[in-house]
DNA sequence: GAACTCTAATACATATATGTATCTGAATTC
DNA sequence: GAATTCAGATACATATATGTATTAGAGTTC
């Protein structure tokens, strides 16, 4: 098959698309601080003048990788809020929506090495901050339009809950990711569940 | 004041115990891989050859460093639990134990380098496993006590209860760490509390 | 107090990283 | 199609790390 010809600008992304993925693939399996310039560049196929040529740093390249992943959730939780569902439709979703957090460890672990660069650079701490406190937001959000279609009263302020869930969901998935089947799904699911039930609809079964 | 004159063991152990000391400091500060084995033995006011003489690594000394810290911590718990205190006094008691976990961030930092380490070194998950597990054994532990002694039905199995309620615990310390100041303490207090009352108590008031 | 033994310092050999400065060849422009 | 421009390769200067081999000097033993 011939490969179309790239025009500049076309393999300029290109490039730039193969280095971010390059990336997240080396940085999820030696670390942040363990991955060379040159490592990330070898594995996308280049050298490092490409990388310098793209990223002003590993800093640079590594926020514009958590901002990507960010928007990509962003606008799943958005469209589970968008589309109108009954009650037991809605549910169900959510369900399916936070089973499937689990899947993906590699992004996981981007995000749980952002929160320690993050306690020593003040700079990305800040941009890091922004991202966090849009999907606390998002999810204080979503928690008062629950509560409001299924006709309950939510429990404490909005932005605090949805800042305790995440720490619950992210608590249980650093877990999972540094004691891989060390607690078995069904348990999580079980247990989380028992949570949010009683959190907010006051019963326990 | 004379300083006593040490003895050869005693002065192995107080080179140790600063190597110990000093690397806590330079890894919450700076992270543990871009620590050097240079930093901590400076930090502590020796040369590399100390260090070399006292651990086989930087790793090796990591996990005794976490090692000790799991000790302590698992000491005050078990005292937590030996004594046999009235009802409102252990409820008293565990808020308190809860509300001090934020106290030492520092001791946090490391172990969330640790969990990252873990996923990356199969040893050294190991090493680590086996540390948390005790602690969850211990937790869980403690919740079927506490039902006990407050006759209260346990609302799931208590191993899974301990791993959701670390799980809560370390997520909410997560944000605490990277995003400090960005959610006040009253407010996680009252959620945390929200959820244990609703889980455990099955009332959220 | 002489012989020894061990802790920690020093010296050395070897890697590996970063960032810039310079160069080359393929797109673009005219 | 010649001139130009720009993405990415190469070369270079500079740090910084690790780990081992050797050494010095202070405890220890007899």
């Amino acid at each position: 098959m011939p490969r179309k010809r790239l025009t500049r600008e076309e393999s300029r992304e290109q490039t730039r698309l193969r280095l971010l993925e390059a990336a997240a693939a080396v940085i999820a399996k030696k670390g942040l601080a363990a991955t060379s310039v040159e490592d990330v560049a070898e594995h996308a196929g280049y050298t490092r003048g490409a990388f310098y040529s793209n990223f002003k740093s590993k800093t640079d390249l590594f926020l514009e990788l958590l901002s990507r992943d960010h928007d990509d959730a962003h606008q799943d939780l958005q469209e589970l809020l968008d589309t109108d569902l009954p009650r037991e439709e809605l549910q169900k979703r959510l369900a399916q929506f936070y089973g499937q957090l689990y899947r993906d460890h590699a992004n996981y672990v981007l995000w749980a090495e952002a929160r320690l660069l993050a306690v020593r650079d003040a700079k990305f701490r800040h941009r890091l901050n922004a991202l966090c406190l849009e999907k606390r937001d998002q999810i204080a959000y979503f928690i008062t339009k629950f509560c409001e279609r299924m006709e309950l009263e939510v429990p404490a302020p909005a932005p605090d809950l949805a800042l305790a869930m995440m720490g619950l969901i992210d608590g249980v998935l650093y877990f999972n990711m540094s004691m891989p089947g060390e607690l078995p799904d069904e348990a999580i699911e079980s247990v989380l569940s028992l949570i949010f039930r009683a959190t907010f609809f006051g019963t326990r079964n």
